[in-house]
DNA sequence: CGGATTCTTGACTATTTGGTCAAAACCGAG
DNA sequence: CTCGGTTTTGACCAAATAGTCAAGAATCCG
């Protein structure tokens, strides 16, 4: 009875999972509450309480449910590829995450400004050590003359600054650009647009 | 009696201010208490409530606060001036406010993240108008090849995203950095990583 | 079908939280 | 010092919120 999992808890854990993944995007852990989410989910606060005893435990759960498609992309960066087309598939790859699940982008930023209280190891540990392995990688390309001189630990953050920009701050770019970010094409001119100046900017020069 | 304002009130609102900052920053609008900033202001919660009256008092305050200092470094682009120069102005100047007042960026990332309930109109109405102005200058100077071809207000969105990123993800700067982030120079050399990316990437090539 | 198990929820509790109020403490001008 | 206004706070209230519980409804399995 314990881990045993039959086809309505699948099917309701997903549900719960997917509300609170925008309820705690949008407020943060402390600001959301479990009637929104049970709510969100169209169920009644016990029955969500009967899948996740806590509110920590929904989010623990929706923090771990998203935290590893997030490092997949920089795991993805290839040594031995070519570092401007390694990058340039990086930096579209984490736009594209951005665009269609903006959510867990707020969820993580929520996370982060709040002091990281859940996510505090994971940063520490996997992520610290994926960057430095991939800043590795990047110095390398830089050593070899493939790549400008450039930091390559800032590359990276400038990186995840731009790409999630879009997500968390979405509401004021449609402030600024207003209708035009729904029309067809918006996400490849923004694409562009990154592309042009991040690449230009370690292309090597001579 | 109305806007009558002794030097206790002065002072009193200012502490009050200061400790909602950092609160509301860190927890945002929902996820923080009245109780906390009043322990942080080191007063009780009725004399709290004896300068702002309601919770949302403070918030707005705070905000109002923070925001015509945000837009300064923006507003301060000169048309006349040297891009390249101006736009290093720019992100140093905005690197500089980040490093600076971390908890104001924090402050307008937490009210954005949630929907910005009460900024909404700012952005878009005054934040609106600058860009949309600021765009105009810097598609001016692209036009007269000063600029590498660039989307003038992705360009905006890119530095806005890249210079609030070292006070909103600061914690997981740090994680990842550890200790460097408090060695002296570590400012600079951000912004001479920060500097050199983007201003590469939109220095006209021939 | 029928009994055991799983799922669902109305009603409830304890705690937290935003906000009030009246009275006490404080302060500053005469 | 004294008196009027200002500031401060302990005690309180109502609403919101996390979490419980027992009992009813649905589902599964033989």
């Amino acid at each position: 009875m314990a881990q045993q999992r039959t086809r309505i808890q699948l099917v309701n854990r997903e549900i719960i999972l997917s509300a609170a993944l925008e309820v705690f995007a949008t407020h943060g852990f402390r600001g959301a509450t479990v009637d929104q989410i049970a709510a969100r989910a169209e169920m009644s606060k016990p029955n969500l309480l009967y899948y996740f005893r806590r509110k920590q435990d929904i989010y623990r759960a929706v923090l771990e449910h998203t935290l590893d498609d997030w490092l997949a992309p920089l795991a993805a960066i290839d040594r031995d590829g070519d570092p401007i087309e390694e990058l340039r598939r990086y930096i579209t790859l984490k736009l594209q995450m951005s665009a269609e699940n903006p959510a867990a982008s707020r969820l993580f930023a929520n996370e982060v400004l709040a002091g990281a209280p859940v996510i505090g190891d994971f940063l520490k540990t996997r992520l610290r050590e994926l960057v430095h392995e991939k800043a590795g990688v990047v110095r390398a390309w830089v050593g070899e003359g493939r790549l400008a001189p450039v930091d390559p630990t800032h590359l990276i953050f400038m990186i995840w600054a731009v790409t999630q920009h879009y997500a968390d701050f979405d509401v004021q770019v449609r402030a600024v650009l207003g209708s035009q970010v729904d029309k067809p094409g918006f996400h490849e001119q923004t694409a562009q647009a990154v592309l042009t100046i991040v690449l230009n900017g370690i292309r090597p020069r001579d």
